[in-house]
Order: C-alpha cells, then sequence, then structure tokens
DNA sequence: CGTTTGAATTTGGTATGCCAAATACCATTG
DNA sequence: CAATGGTATTTGGCATACCAAATTCAAACG
C-alpha cells in the first residue's frame, strides 16, 4: 500500500487550522452587534467582557480591532471601543461606495462568469420570487444573491472590501428589506440585474447594480426618519 | 479677562492626541517597505523586531495588524507575518477596484465639490506639466492629484478605502510612475480628467479616470515584466 | 547518501501585572 | 445651587512570562 493510496482511502486529510481564541471572539461579538444583543453606541469595557468570556484582554483586544477593521466598533476620541452607531449620513456614503463596488462586480461577471455562475445566479432571483420566505430568510437570499454576483466577478481584494462594507451595512441592510412594501421593487430590481447579466451587458449591469443600490440608500432613510434615533 | 477671550488669546490649545507606541511602528514599518527596504516576501521576526525598536512585542503585533490592513503585511499559513508580496494578477484585481473607488470620486467631485476645490485639482495638474521635478517628486505630486479629486468627493468610507488601497499599491504605482516614458501619458491623461471635472460633467468624469487607471495597470505588468520576479 | 526520528530552539497566542491617563464621585467654596 | 478641586476608581497601553505549536538541527538508520 504506497503513500498515494493511503492518502485517496482517506477522504478529507487536512486538518483544519486552529482558530484562535480572537477569531472566535470576534464572531460571537459581530453576532451580538448585528442582532442588537450590543446596541449601537453600547461602550465595550474591556476588562468586563473578557472576564465574561472567560479569556484574556488580549485576544478581545484582538478582536476588537478585526471588528473595528469590519466597521462594526469605533474607537472614541478616549481610544474605549464603543459599538459602532453609524449616522444615517455616514450609512449614506456607506451605500454610495458599496454601489461602486456592486457595480464593478457586476460589470466583471458580465465578463468573466461561467454560464453555471449566471444560471445560480438567476435562480437565487427566482427563488427569491417564488420561495421568499420571512423577513430574515428574504434578506439571506438577497445577501446571497449580491454575494454571488460578487464572487463570480472573481477579484479577491473586492471580495474582501465587499465583505466589510456589508458586515457594516449589514443591520441597515436588514431593517431596510424587512419593509414588506419594499419586496416587490427589490424583486424587479433584481430581474433588471439578472436580464443584463444574462445579455453579458457590463454597462446595462453595472447601471441595474447602482440604481438598485440607490433605492436601497432611499429605504434606509425612510426607516431612520421612521424609528431609530440620529447616531453620533 | 473671561474664559472666552483667554482661548482667543492662545492660538492653538488642542493637545495633539498622544500617538500609541503601535501607530509609531506602523509608520515606521510602512516606509522600510514601501522603501523596498524590507524586501517583498521578507519574514517578519516579531521578537528581533521588537527588540531592535525598543518596543515590547505588544505594541509591535499592534502595528503589525495595522498593517495587514493595508495589505502591507500577511499572515502565512502558520500565521507568521511577511512582508507582502503581491502578484501581478493581484495587482491588477487591487487597482481594478482603484479604478472603480476614483471613478466615484470623480463622479462625486463633480456634484459637490467647490470651486476653489476643482481650481486646487487643476493647478495640481498644472504644476506637474511645468515642474514636475525628479521621479519622486512627480510621483509624490501625482499621488496629491488623485488625493485631492477624492478629497473633494466627501465621502469618508470613500476616502477610508481609498487611503487603504492606495498604501498597497504604492510601490507598484511608484514604479509604474517612475517610467520616464509614461510622464506624458500622465499629464495627458490628467488634462482629460481636470477638462471632465471643470465641466462637472460626472459620466465623463468617472469614465476618464477609469482609463487612467487602466493605463496604469498596462503600465505596472510592463514594469512587471522588465524586472521583478513573480510573487507569491 | 537520502530519509527518518528525536531533541533543541524559535515563535505565536495568551495571560497577567503595572503604570499612566481618564472618569466618577464627593466635599468644599462662592 | 453651580462650579471647582481633590481623591478614588476604572480603563487602555504596554511589558513580560508562560505554554503550545512550528521549525531547525543533529544523529541514527537503511
Amino acid at each position: 500500500m504506497s503513500a498515494g493510496s493511503i492518502l485517496s482511502a482517506l477522504e478529507d486529510v487536512q486538518i483544519a487550522p486552529r482558530r484562535s481564541l480572537a477569531e472566535e471572539a470576534a464572531d460571537k461579538l459581530r453576532e451580538a452587534i448585528l442582532l442588537e444583543h450590543l446596541a449601537p453606541g453600547t461602550p465595550v469595557p474591556e476588562r468586563e467582557l473578557s472576564e465574561a468570556m472567560g479569556i484574556s484582554r488580549t485576544p478581545l483586544k484582538d478582536a476588537l480591532r478585526l471588528l473595528e477593521m469590519e466597521g462594526l466598533i469605533d474607537y472614541g476620541p478616549t481610544r474605549r471601543p464603543r459599538v459602532a452607531n453609524p449616522s444615517l449620513a455616514t450609512l449614506r456614503d456607506n451605500i454610495t461606495v458599496l454601489g461602486a463596488l456592486e457595480a464593478l462586480a457586476g460589470e466583471l461577471a458580465c465578463a468573466v462568469a461561467t454560464a453555471t455562475e449566471l444560471a445560480d445566479i438567476a435562480a437565487r432571483a427566482r427563488r427569491m420570487e417564488t420561495d421568499g420566505g420571512d423577513a430574515l430568510a428574504f434578506f439571506h437570499q438577497d445577501m446571497n444573491f449580491h454575494g454571488a454576483i460578487v464572487a463570480a466577478a472573481r477579484n479577491a481584494p473586492l471580495a474582501d472590501t465587499h465583505r466589510q462594507y456589508n458586515a457594516r451595512l449589514w443591520r441597515a441592510r436588514f431593517l431596510s428589506s424587512r419593509q414588506i412594501d419594499r419586496r416587490e421593487n427589490t424583486l424587479a430590481e433584481h430581474d433588471r440585474i439578472v436580464t443584463a447579466l444574462m445579455a453579458r451587458d457590463g454597462v446595462a449591469t453595472a447601471n441595474a447594480m447602482r440604481a438598485h443600490l440607490r433605492s436601497t440608500i432611499e429605504n434606509i432613510a425612510r426607516v431612520h426618519a421612521d424609528g431609530r434615533g440620529q447616531g453620533g
């Protein structure tokens, strides 16, 4: 029995790299922030939190730095971590950039995506129409639709930056997506995007993605006017 | 003498926040990387380096994380920091995104920049024509030209992300800009950008910026073919 | 000589202690 | 009552020690 066949006899020989405590803490915190168990603007007391999590301050600081990078945590003038609490203007600025990133992704996907990938994207849009589910499920499908386009663009820095922006905007996008009267518009806009993608028309796709994100901006502004105080 | 006039009698009462050791170390490392005193691919030994810098490992780790965020340092599979050594394909991907960011900046600047800001940008382009200086001086003016457009866009997340991409691409952009035969093209492309900006034509400005960055991609590829081994 | 194994050394993640800066609280003063 | 000053407490940055994982090096084996 040679080395080759030992390997082929085993399905999966890779040991996953051990996740650091910082990474695990960041995951926990990310979830708490995105579900608003940690409300926007909340100070994050390092010692208290590290004790509650059963880890030392060092990996917690690392975790907070990771989340700072994603825009979920910010540091005040005295360097104390707080849960980010973006103003409407900041959200608008972020979504404007996100729109440009997604427009670029759409354009690149027209050039480099496989037919299978495009078909998958179209199927996602269709599934949202026929089986949207509740608000959270619909939102997840929405985010996966966008994510599939960005992945089909095959540009790693773009995907990374998009991920960062999406994390930062996740909450606001969810609140926007949750509006029942919003769903029809979303689906229509997705159709426009898919039509342009299937035609591999980069310009039309980019424009459709920008328009989609522009209406997201408008809807987030509406949600802001309805319910949440202005952030710091 | 009232409190108001104590403040007005003093020109500058703000005490600058103390810079952390991590920030200072990051600056030093950034410079060493960008000037290739630390060559691409070089392992960064934490203990040795912290000792050489006269600080402990803690702020050095923080500094390295900052530089990771900027793409100047990457962490290998064993979590050891190395100086990033981007492949041509990675550089191309990064510049593609940078092009989209700068296109957005141009478009936004057309909408929101003051006449003074636009005049300043035009003056910068002119100064590069009449007083370009040596390769490094010309390059600095070039980067300041681009930076002024991004600043005039008044979108903080865009400016942040642009800064990150610029840091990551600084070296490659410098090597490209250094090509003597490149200068004429650069100046012509800047002219096109300025013309579109002064006309506040967002679409034309965005297109001119994209075209400019596309020729940067081509030039970087040429430099790569000429001289540097392929990165990891 | 090439390969394997085991021990020594190096290195990254983490815990913890210390010091300086920031904040909170209380008493005093006008 | 509001403002000010002083003290106690909390908090962030940093240094250092420790442990486990990774790497290096030397010896043994085929």
